[in-house]
DNA sequence: CGATTTGTCGAAAACGTTTTCGATAAGGAT
DNA sequence: ATCCTTATCGAAAACGTTTTCGACAAATCG
C-alpha cells in the first residue's frame, strides 16, 4: 500500500507538502500540486482511512438499527437511507434487533465503540427502557429515530402520521357503509400500534358508530405473522357474526386473515370488507388484491438520513443543533377486498 | 473521551502498562490488572477504533455489495450474512448496485478505500467485465461472490445449483403430463439464467421431449418484473395455443403471468400448470398459490460469511487460502399452481 | 536600498493504540 | 557473595494522516 510518505521520497518532498497538495492548499505552486496529482494516481495512492479517522475524529460511517431486515416496508426505508447516504459519501453499518430489546442495546454499544458519526434507529417492540437512547445522545453522537420512535427522547424523528392513516382507512369503511367494523391492532405497546387503534377509534367515533372493545383483537406475539391473521380471523368469526368490515394493523396480517375468512366461505368484500396497513407489494397481486395504506418507506429513509446529515454538520461546527419531527403523510389504496 | 493515558495518569502508571493490563498480558501482576480493570470500566473507557484500526490494520468490518435490497430473497441473504458476522465480531456495510456496472466499480472502489476487511458480492446483471474484481484480489482483500457470480474470478462462491433446480422444476412439469412447456428465462446474461435454462432444456432430452426454442422467452429490460410476466403471458398465449405448463424464472414474473393467463380465461393449474422460482413468501398466500423452487437465502449469506471470515483468518496468519465452490441444494415446493 | 509582502515549502506535533525491547528489582540457586 | 531466573513495569517506535507554525526566498513597495 503506498503511503504518503513514499511518494514524498519519490518526488524529494516532504509528506506535508504532498499532503497539501493532494487537498486543494494554497500554499503549494501549481507546478509540484500537478506533479504530485500525477504520480498519486500513477501509484494508486488511496489514503488511509483509519490514519484519516484517527485524525479527523469522523469515520464517514453511520449506523443504522432495525428491528427486522426481511421486511418490504423496513428493506425499503433501508434502501432509501442507503442511497441518499452514497450521495453524501456515508456508508451504512446495518444491524437487526431482531425486535430484542437486549441485542439494541449490544448494537448501540458496538456502534458507539466504533465510533459512527451517528445513528439512525427503528426502535424494537420489545424496548420500554430508553437508558441506551440517552446514552448516545451524551455521547455526542446524533440520534434520529424513524418509524418505531420513543417520543420522550430529545431528537429528532421522521414517522408516518399512523392515526391519520388508521382514520383514513376506517372512515373508507364507513363511508362503503360498514357498521360492525373490528380491529387487529397486533402487539400492544409500540406508538405505531397505539396510533392506529386511536385513529380507528376517532373515525368511529366522528361517524356516530359506537365503539366496541370485543372488536379489538390484541397481539402481543413479536411478529406479526401472516399465521396471527388466521387465528384472529378464525375467533372474530366465531365470535361475532355480524362484522362487516376490519381494519388490520399489517398487510401480511390481512392476507391472512382474508385467506381464512374466504376459506370459510365468507366473501370479500361482499360479506366482510378489509383493509391492510402498508402496502407491501403482494397485496397489488394477491386476489381480491387488498385495500390498504401505503406507507412510504424509501422517503422515509432518505429524510431520516438527511435529517441525521444535518446534525452531523452541526455539530462538527458547533452549531446548536435543532430537533425536527418529520410526518409523512400516507396514501389510502383503494383495491378489491372493500366494496365500492 | 476517556483514553489509555488518562487511564495512566489517574493510576500513576504507563500507558503500556494500562494497555496490556486491559489485554491479557501475562506480564502485569494481578493487583495492578485488577486496579485497571476497575477504573477503566468506572471511567467508561472504550478503546479507540479508529487508533486500534490504524495500529493494527484491520478494521473487523466487512462490505457487502448486492444488486437490490429490496427483494425477498437478497433481503434474506442480508440477514443471514448479517446475524453470522455479528457472532464473529464483525460489522457489515452494505451497498446497492442497482444492477449497474458503474456504480458496482465506484462502490468497490469505496469499500477497498476504507480498507474493510473483506468483500462480498452478487454481481449486477450488467456486469460482463471483472476488472474490478481482479483489484480486490490484487489488493489482498478477501472476495467471496454469491448468487451471481463469475465463474473466471479465482475467489470461494457459493451459489445455489440452478441447473439442478431448474431440471427439477421441469421435471415436475413432465411428470405431472405436461407435453408442450414454455420457458420464461428473463435476461441473457447472468448466470443464473443461462443455468436454469440448461437445467429446463435437459429435462426435456432427458424426458423425450422436442425442444422448440419457440418456447423460450427473453427479456433483456434490467428487472424482472411483474408487467414482465404479464406481457410474455399475453404473447405466449397468443404464439402457442397448445401450452400446457410454464417453469418462470422468478416467482414474481411468475405471478404476472399467472394473473393475465386466468384473466384471460385460462386455468391454472387445469389448462397451464405453472412452476416459479425463489419461493417468494407472497407465492404461498395467493391464489392458487405458486409451485415453486425455494432457495436458501438466509443459509446463502451465512455460508458467505462463514467462507469469508475462513479467508480473512487464513490472510492474517499468511497461510494460503483455499478457493472453496459451495452449492447448496434447493427444494421444489409443490402448491396448487401444478396439477396433482 | 531597506522594509514589507507574497509565494512555497517543511518540521513537528498530534490523533490513541499496540508491541518490542530493555530496565529494574526481588527472589532463588549455587 | 555472585549468578541466574522471574516478575513487573515503561520508554519508545510505529501506524499514516492533518494542520499549525515558522523558515526562507523572491517579489513588491516606498
Amino acid at each position: 500500500m503506498v503511503t504518503l510518505k513514499q511518494i514524498a521520497e519519490k518526488l524529494g518532498l516532504s509528506v506535508t507538502t504532498v499532503s497539501k497538495a493532494l487537498k486543494e492548499y494554497p500554499d503549494v505552486s501549481k507546478k509540484t500540486r500537478k506533479l504530485v496529482r500525477e504520480t498519486a494516481s500513477m501509484l494508486n495512492y488511496k489514503p488511509n482511512s483509519f490514519a484519516v479517522n484517527l485524525r479527523t475524529r469522523e469515520s464517514k460511517t453511520i449506523g443504522l438499527i432495525i428491528p427486522e431486515i426481511v421486511h418490504h416496508f423496513f428493506s425499503n426505508i433501508i434502501k432509501g437511507i442507503i442511497s441518499q447516504a452514497e450521495k453524501k459519501g456515508y456508508l451504512v453499518i446495518t444491524l437487526q434487533s431482531n425486535e430484542s430489546y437486549e441485542l439494541e442495546k449490544k448494537q448501540i454499544d458496538l456502534l458507539l465503540s466504533k465510533r459512527v458519526d451517528g445513528i439512525l434507529i427503528s426502535l424494537a417492540n420489545e424496548t420500554g427502557d430508553y437508558k441506551h437512547l440517552t446514552e448516545i445522545i451524551e455521547n455526542d453522537t446524533p440520534l434520529v429515530m424513524f418509524d418505531k420512535i420513543a417520543k420522550i427522547i430529545r431528537c429528532s424523528k421522521v414517522l408516518i402520521d399512523d392515526r391519520k392513516a388508521a382514520y383514513k382507512a376506517t372512515e373508507h369503511l364507513i363511508k362503503i357503509g360498514c357498521k360492525r367494523i373490528a380491529h387487529f391492532r397486533g402487539p400492544l405497546l409500540p406508538q405505531n400500534s397505539i396510533d392506529r387503534f386511536l385513529g380507528y377509534k376517532q373515525a368511529l367515533l366522528d361517524y356516530n358508530i359506537p365503539y366496541d372493545a370485543s372488536l379489538v383483537y390484541i397481539n402481543d406475539c413479536v411478529d406479526m405473522s401472516f399465521e396471527e391473521g388466521k387465528i384472529n380471523a378464525r375467533q372474530l368469526i366465531k365470535d361475532h357474526k355480524d362484522v362487516d368490515g376490519i381494519f388490520i394493523n399489517t398487510d401480511l396480517v390481512a392476507i391472512g386473515a382474508m385467506t381464512e375468512i374466504i376459506k370459510n366461505g365468507i366473501k370479500v368484500p361482499e360479506d366482510i370488507s378489509i383493509v391492510g396497513f402498508s402496502n407491501w407489494f403482494m397485496s397489488s397481486v394477491i386476489s381480491p388484491s387488498l385495500t390498504t395504506i401505503n406507507q412510504p418507506g424509501f422517503e422515509m429513509g432518505k429524510k431520516a438520513f438527511k435529517l441525521l446529515y444535518k446534525e452531523i454538520k452541526d455539530i462538527k461546527k458547533n452549531k446548536a443543533i435543532t430537533y425536527k419531527d418529520v410526518v409523512l403523510d400516507t396514501d389510502l389504496i383503494i383495491r378489491n377486498s372493500t366494496k365500492s
